[in-house]
DNA sequence: GTAAGGATTGGC
DNA sequence: CCAATCCTTACT
């Protein structure tokens, strides 16, 4: 069981996204008690003209951590009810990440956050040194399906970009 | 300062 | 189909 660090995370979001597929997505709560998930679905949001990320509205206090290093966590709370859970990828500068959509049992980011108790707490955090949240490679052989990104009809013509990945291999 | 709307979900 | 619910951004 391999655990990533941030060169993994630092490389171009659409060559870590369906990288991510079929990888262990790890959890310590405050009890010490550890729970491993299977990543199943994801979705890339890719700089700043991309205008379903969020940096297409530029370096914001929302935003500042998709602008560092990759291998940060990117949290934010959506319709006032939801933690969306995100890895920035990239380098510094290159706004990036990953939209963890769905882990095995739990499909929906909404869903996910909610039982992993993923709250903007995790904002900025580092997946290398954390004790709390990162992910393990456990060598399985994901095969995935792409499909257009959910939820973005705002975007124009980058709603129609393949960047959802899916798990199609359990 | 004020207003509008969102990378969702569950219930009617 | 629509409300819940609050943070961020845009605009007066």
């Amino acid at each position: 069981m391999k655990k990533l660090d941030a060169n993994f995370f630092r490389r171009d979001v659409l060559v870590v996204a369906p990288e991510l597929i079929g990888k262990i997505l790890a959890r310590r709560y405050e009890n010490g008690k550890v729970e491993r998930y299977r990543i199943t679905e994801i979705e890339a949001y890719r700089g700043e003209e991309d205008l379903a990320c969020h940096a297409s509205k530029g370096r914001t206090t929302r935003t500042e951590v998709m602008y560092q290093d990759g291998g940060k966590v990117y949290v934010y709370l959506i319709y006032g009810m939801y933690h969306m859970l995100n890895f920035v990828t990239s380098v510094e500068l290159e706004p990036q990440a990953v939209l963890i959509r769905g882990i095995d049992g739990f499909d929906g980011p909404g869903k996910l956050t909610k039982h992993l108790l993923i709250d903007k707490t995790f904002y900025g955090e580092d997946l290398a040194s954390s004790e709390r949240i990162w992910v393990e490679d456990d060598n399985f052989p994901a095969k995935f399906t792409t499909g257009k990104r959910i939820g973005i009809g705002y975007a124009g013509e980058w709603e129609e970009k393949p960047w959802r990945f899916i798990l199609s291999s359990k």
